[in-house]
DNA sequence: ATAGAAGCGGAGCACGTGCTCCTCTTGAGG
DNA sequence: CCTCAAGAGGAGCACGTGCTCCGCTTCTAT
């Protein structure tokens, strides 16, 4: 999906530079304005041409896939390395989704993702988040602070919808959305007798 | 904002027609594919040219609001009038979610609209929607079976959070975001400790 | 230093989409 | 029936956006 960059003889020094400046600019303008971006603005801002912007990602799609990744990537390390370093389970798991939301949910390019590949096939993203989700899901069940019928994919639902939330009230309606992952945390609670509905 | 029909004189037959055929038509396709869909396809699904369209909705945006006015109108009194119909608060903040849930939801469009007017004024949407949910806040609060710090803007936002779940896990996923209809409603009892942050 | 391959730039093309323009049709009052 | 203004229609324009093409530049191996 990305550039292969193993295969085939190294990249002269310049186009490096270049390929490197194309995903910064790219970073930023995607995490600012959404997908929906023009890519000659992602040219720009990175001092290349069209010509040379798409010698590096043949696709917008390509360029797009290669930077939320990297996001993606870095981003769900440091979540694993946050929840294993915190002893507390239910703290863990509120940890996860407070630092979630300040962080991650800024980038609307990263949000927009999680919103297409929900009805189809998991796509890398959640594969690489499960895991974390799940570790922190089993933890807090273990402990007896999160209901015991909340599955990892609920878990992981729950993210996207709130990160949607975060970019729907804007930046500087942190109090409205902390509100409503109180609301959240506290359904996920074990004091309740209501099951969830299974099929 | 809509085509004033009081000020001049009556339409047409053919006109009067012609537009009711172009607001059924848009009904049903902007809640299948919501308001990024082609103007051309509304007109040719209500059997009318563009400039017939175009008479009549100056901009598809003022079709847009039309319809989508006329949607939210609707279901609002029905909802209005199902909350009233029910004596147990709970059971009536309860039903208004998962009624509004199971079929507002799939309006694409609607839903989309949602998401437009949450950091800016609020929107004739909400207007129509908040007393109708103050009401229903007001009652189960009065009745212990609502945290009492919880606001009209927080069932408000949780209504938009999770129509955009629904739209997310598309409708054969009905027992995914009803699970998380739980959550939040379990979240929303007046058994926890934990106060809503304030601003 | 020099050849030539690798890389660069940006004008321009293709295409989708909101909207207009202008001619032709049709309903309704006399 | 006849008239004519209100209405209908759909080809075409303007414009934004993803992507290409090809002449020019720069790096690097000899």
């Amino acid at each position: 999906m990305a550039t292969d960059t193993s295969s085939r003889r190294p990249l002269r020094a310049d186009a490096e530079r270049n390929r490197a400046a194309i995903i910064e600019a790219a970073t930023e303008v995607l995490a600012e304005q959404g997908s929906a971006v023009d890519v000659r603005e992602i040219a720009q801002r990175s001092g290349v041409g069209m010509g040379t912007l798409y010698r590096h990602f043949p696709t917008k799609e390509d360029l797009l896939g290669t930077v939320l990744d990297r996001e993606f990537t870095a981003w769900a390390g440091a979540a694993r390395e946050a929840a294993a370093g915190t002893d507390d389970p239910r703290a863990a798991l509120e940890g996860f989704y407070e630092h979630a939301l300040a962080t991650q949910a800024c980038h609307r390019a990263v949000v927009e993702a999680y919103g297409h590949n929900w009805s189809g096939p998991a796509l890398d993203c959640a594969r690489l988040l499960y895991p974390v989700l799940d570790d922190l899901r089993t933890r807090a069940q273990e402990a007896g602070v999160l209901r015991a019928d909340a599955t990892t994919g609920d878990l992981a639902l729950l993210l996207a919808t709130l990160s949607h939330t975060v970019q729907l009230v804007g930046d500087h309606g942190a109090r409205v959305w902390q509100r409503q992952l109180r609301i959240a945390l506290d359904g996920l609670r074990p004091t309740h007798g209501t099951a969830l509905p299974t099929g």
